[in-house]
RNA sequence: GCCCUGAUAGCUCAGCAGGAUAGAGCAUCCCCCUCCUAAGGGGAAGGCCAGAGGUUCGAAUCCUCUUCAGGGCGCCA
């Protein structure tokens, strides 16, 4: 509908412009919107006054003329006003709503799909956090929003691959290995004192039990001689965690040897990733690929995306490091490619990711982000722009982390210290559509708060509810529609009974439904269609509240069970987009 | 210090390619089950849209400054 009125629009300012009533030059930008009030009609549209000053007429007079190029009425029009300073109201008929009834029951699961992708592909990283332990509450926030974009951009009309990054390589991954080991050897009988450092959560002990299980004492070294000549930890005398744990995990390389150590890595991570992976198949997010960090680095694509930036011009040496020009685009300072000791940065391999990802021919590419990786999206933007790719095939959204509060208490996380509640806590005391709509209920780049103990103990209260509610409302219906051996005929033509208030509302939120998802899947904000899928289900529930759907008369029988069938089909398309449940009682 | 985010009802948040009277949900106070699920509905109350300037016919929305809050500013990942 909004399509068509554009459509209108377009024709009559093309026409004055040939008239020359408004400039030939001038950008024209129609927007059309629902009005709030329903005395300003169904659409209304600002155009004449927006064009007002560069036609230098009077937004009043300007208006006039378009409706005069529109018509004054059609199949759908009803009638065009003008009101306050130049707003164009429209009004449609009534017949034009009752139409969406019929869309809706004809396309069903197909309704509100949009062409706006036009095939093209889409590649979203999302979560992506390093498998040095479980997933927290905080990386959920990120799962949700990753998995529920890529629904909706499919059903926008995009080709969508999800994939996960994982940071198998580097420092972190090496203090892992050698925290599970030295978990390990306590469970050898050693007696030792955990690095500060250190993993400390409980998924360690398991990887080390596993490890003693299948290797009983072999990997066994005494406590004297693993820490011999160790440098003080951070909690002792002149004490340093940094240097402690690097010497750590050196000691267990040289006494494990490199194949031992290997097989102690793969097992951690192995391990962890799995966990990873199980525990966001049961949050309902699935992946297409896994990309391993490591890889990267094996096929010796750092060092060719390194290689190139040099031959482009774009890095220098100094202080014994290989420095990119990231300020030369727009970065606040350059960044370092080569650490002095000969390493990649992470920096590094993270710009032949992307250009690995680039190569693999998507034409868009969307990360998701922590806000703390913030500072992180002009630098690489700045290396894809370096190496000759469009800025803006790259799309980075921040996630505000979730502060959790635990009544008044906030809670520090913290992934080392293993103090933190995870993904699967949540899930299990939650329930995964109540987790699912609470990550998703608010704009991504807003801040967050919640309190643990009121999303557990008054789940109840959780709008998820509300809406599900309305769908297994619906659905009640219908059973007693069954008990009663009453049938359903939709009948398009014995529409115009629903004349009330309450069906008029309804039927102009269900034919939002397609523009909603149109605007969600340009902005990239999956919280729109939450509000929408609320507003639907308030609608629902405040006429049915009012007028009884199986009464007597047939006709208006069938026409309300064709709007509540028509109700229930859009809560259904919306809350499968956003990955939640829709129950056939409650 | 510099750079991002944000600041809207008591609380949690929508609204922000400028539009007509700023909206929800919790919480508070009234009212509604002889009737398809009350996990519901109706109503009341609640606001100097952080503050100050500016642009405009018109600003919560755009620009500048100030204040406050969170985050980022490593040859960490």
């Amino acid at each position: 509908m909004k399509k068509y009125l554009h459509t209108l629009f377009t024709h009559a300012i093309a026409t004055l412009q040939t008239k020359g009533d408004i400039p030939q030059d001038i950008a024209v930008n129609i927007h059309l919107e629902r009005t709030r009030d329903t005395q300003h009609g169904d659409f209304a549209c600002n155009v004449a006054m927006v064009l007002a000053k560069s036609a230098h007429k009077r937004p009043h007079d300007l208006a006039t003329s378009i409706v005069e190029q529109l018509p004054n009425e059609d199949d759908f029009i009803a009638k065009i006003e003008i009101a306050g300073p130049g707003f164009i109201n429209i009004f449609l008929k009534p017949n034009t709503f009752y139409a969406v009834i019929n869309e809706i029951l004809t396309a069903k699961d197909t309704y509100g799909q949009s062409q706006i992708g036009a095939e093209q592909s889409v590649m979203i990283e999302f979560v992506s956090a390093n498998p040095t332990g479980p997933l927290h509450v905080g990386h959920g926030r990120g799962a949700a929003l990753g998995a529920v974009l890529a629904n909706l951009l499919i059903v926008a009309g995009y080709k969508v691959y999800k994939e996960y990054y994982v940071n198998d390589a580097g420092r972190q991954m090496d203090i892992l290995a050698t925290s599970v080991w030295l978990r390990y050897l306590e469970l050898c009988g050693e007696i030792l004192t955990f690095p500060v450092n250190g993993y400390k959560g409980d998924y360690v002990w398991d990887i080390a039990a596993s490890l003693h299980r299948e290797q009983d004492d072999a990997l066994q070294h005494s406590a004297t001689t693993v820490f011999e000549n160790i440098p003080p930890d951070a909690d002792e005398q002149g004490g340093n965690e940094d240097i402690h744990i690097d010497a750590l995990i050196e000691r267990c390389q040289q006494l494990l040897g490199e194949k031992s150590f290997q097989h102690l890595f793969q097992k951690g991570l192995e391990t962890i990733r799995e966990d990873i992976r199980h525990d966001l198949e049961q949050f309902g997010v699935v992946y297409d690929e896994w990309f391993s960090e490591s890889s990267l680095s094996t096929n010796h694509r750092v060092n060719k995306v390194v290689e190139q930036l040099k031959a482009g011009g774009h890095t220098y040496k100094q202080n014994g490091a290989l420095w990119f020009c990231s300020s030369v685009f727009g970065d606040e300072k350059d960044r370092v490619l080569i650490r002095e000791n000969g390493q990649f940065t992470y920096f590094a391999s993270d710009i032949a990711y992307h250009v690995n990802k680039l190569e693999r021919g998507f034409d868009h590419l969307i990360d998701i982000w922590g806000a703390d990786h913030h500072g992180y999206i002009t630098r690489v933007k700045a290396a894809i722009t370096a190496l000759g790719a469009e800025e803006n095939r790259l799309t980075v959204l921040s996630v505000q982390f979730a502060t959790l509060y635990r009544g008044q208490e906030k809670l520090q996380m913290s992934t080392r210290s293993g103090e933190f509640v995870t993904l699967r806590e949540l899930r299990e005391e939650v329930g995964r559509d109540a987790a699912r709509f609470f990550y998703l209920q608010h704009k991504s780049e807003q801040h967050l708060n919640f309190d643990l103990e009121l999303a557990k103990s008054r789940s109840i209260d959780n709008p998820v509810y509300y809406i599900q509610y309305a769908h297994a409302r619906i659905n009640s219906v219908f059973r007693q529609l069954h008990d009663k051996n009453q049938t359903w005929h939709h009948d398009k033509t014995i529409l115009t009974q629903l004349n009330t208030d309450h069906e008029q509302t309804l039927l102009i939120t269900l034919s939002r439904y397609p523009e909603i998802i149109e605007m969600a899947a340009q902005a990239y904000e999956v919280h729109q269609l939450t509000y929408y899928l609320r507003k639907l289900a308030q609608d629902f529930h405040t006429f049915y509240d009012v007028h009884k759907i199986l009464v007597e008369d047939n006709g208006l029988r069938n026409a309300r069970l064709s709007l509540i069938a028509a109700v229930q089909q859009v809560l259904r398309n919306g809350l499968t987009i956003i990955g939640v449940s829709t129950p056939e009682v409650m």
